[in-house]
DNA sequence: GAATAAACGAGACGGTACGTCTCGTCTTATG
DNA sequence: CATAAGACGAGACGTACCGTCTCGTTTATTC
């Protein structure tokens, strides 16, 4: 059952026992689990390795510490992550993808995720985590139907593509953090129509 | 919380040994300096109690735990609070308000601020208390801008006011927690010019 | 020390507020009945004052602690304290007062007793004060009982007194603190019996 | 050092690290020396740990309080635990028990006793331990001394060897708890002397 | 097939902060 | 001035979680 082709590549085993995968997913999948269910804070380490049959010293030697499982946890379930809609349409694609981020904001996912970043306000390594895996790899897709746009002259080339993502990206974070108003599709859209048009006359 | 602004409103004293003023501000005082020189996660309630001449006792008879202590040396600290400049346009009075937002968090206090809200993501009452003292009323100054702004025939009427200040204020809780880009005056202005202005051509 | 009859028995009044007798009994008949009703080590001040209706400080200034109160209070309910029977004969004697030693101390009061002799083990002050009202005012009876008994040539003048009532109250004391036998008045009787004959043939 | 034969004496090993040996070795030196040097009441379970170099988790760990760490440590230094001399006269072994009782009851070791005691009577868990390690294992000498005293002739047999057991024993403690007068072999002579001849003429 | 090497589970360990508790002192206003 | 009320500094308590360690076992590669 284990590892068909996990280390060396090529040629040249690695002396002694491998990595169980099995472990490894097995520790993934309980703290998916428990992250929904308890939340970030509140799960333990030790209810990880109960729960998921390894142990401890399991944990720590391929984690840094529960934040790391937790983030490596969170990701590998984001598998549809930051699609591209490409319409044709830089607006439409830019109101679908903050309708999508919105929509995730809004559920249990965006719990945790908003308790990561939470985290992350006093753990460097989980705010480079985040920050690579989740924030830039949106903007990514942004800046793309950013471009995409700016080419076909639906959008002002003379704005930094940075402002603009932050202009789209930064309500919903920001409703995420500050829970003073709700994430939904009317919001999303809302966003997305004013900042298209401008809030002077 | 025990006693806003201490014992007998008009007449009629509260029985026994009043609270001490003197500790009250000896541990906000304490915690405001261990806030910045330790931050949030790592400063301790035993720290505060010693360094401020206190006991454990007292400051848990007076606060939930060090968190509500934080937040209240926190908020004890932001006397010019969202002061509105007036100016006679509102585009420039966002402007400035939102370059003291950026300078804010790009301080000191803004990196404390950031752990609070970290905390914030998995402690509703933190949570509740950022969002009445720190969020609301900064928005409450948005709120006049706005409202003076389309009166004058400056802003769209047809923008939905609480929108539109996620537009502005947006951009930089987003910079704060996500660090994805600098939070500095030359931003502040780009979000202006850009979220007046609109996206689209 | 709790001055059992302080100020101006006679003349010459002191200024200010007299000491207030009711607060004195009302301390002294709320750890009466915390004594039996939770103990000695459970018992706390603060209960002593909530529940007799008076304060902390005012028990503090006339008492040392917790357990000197404890111990006048237990003293002041042992009214008909050590009588001494005096049937004419030293054994009856002897054994009409250990049955009342061992009722007593298989008693509530009993418990309370062993609490305060046990707490006496680390306090100087509440052995002193056990020790000259509890322990040497019931051996002053024996020693009365023991004379007339030497008098009337029933008891061997050739024994130390203080030995003697060693090997008369030393098993009821012992059977209180070690719990390894019960305090009835058939072991009071067995004593008795079995010290006055010997044990040797 | 690990475990010599501690987990499961002959085969299948307990999973898991050992208990380690030197721990529990270092906290009952410590907590004995503790007991010596500042007394049952005035130890804390945090001196324990910092002296031993172990934690207080550990501690809690394998005892319930500091209480049954310092009866472990008490019983774990007499070795020589309650010795039979069996010289061939009950009257002269009695009379070696007891003076070893009262010399011990009269050394450092005797005052951490009496602490002991005094705790046990306000913790049911202490004072068991207490009976079955040390009140019990003594009788269980004397119980020997006295079958063979009856045997040989020199004991009535019509006695109760419990009463007479608390006529030997009892005044020992009887000294030891109430202080009244000294604990020394002239004390434990006079009070085999009259026990076993009787106090009646 | 034996030896070697590393990963594994179980769980004990030292460390540290937590929040609670009781103690004995103090600071008010009241009588 | 003694009092009731009650806040205070001090510090021990027992709990919880962290991240490390030490066992014996299991699973691979290498000789």
């Amino acid at each position: 059952m284990p590892n068909g082709h996990n280390n060396n590549e090529r040629f040249g085993a690695t002396p002694g026992r491998p990595r169980s995968e099995q472990s490894k997913t097995a520790v993934l999948r309980t703290t998916s689990r428990l992250l929904r269910e308890v939340g970030l804070s509140a799960m333990t380490t030790e209810q990880i390795a109960a729960q998921s049959g390894t142990s401890k010293a399991t944990i720590y030697k391929w984690w840094h510490n529960k934040f790391a499982v937790a983030v490596e946890a969170f990701l590998s379930e984001l598998h549809t992550e930051s699609a591209d809609p490409d319409t044709g349409s830089a607006v439409r694609d830019f109101g679908l993808v903050l309708r999508g981020v919105m929509r995730f904001y809004d559920s249990e996912g965006g719990r945790v995720f908003a308790e990561l970043v939470g985290q992350a306000q006093s753990d460097p390594v989980i705010e480079v985590e985040l920050r690579e895996h989740l924030i830039q790899s949106r903007r990514d897709v942004g800046r793309k139907i950013w471009s995409r746009g700016v080419e076909r002259g639906e959008l002002r080339a003379d704005v930094d593509v940075e402002i603009a993502l932050d202009l789209i990206f930064g309500p919903a974070m920001y409703r995420l953090v500050a829970s003073h108003d709700p994430l939904d599709d009317a919001t999303a859209d809302a966003v997305i129509a004013a900042v298209m048009r401008g809030l002077a006359r």
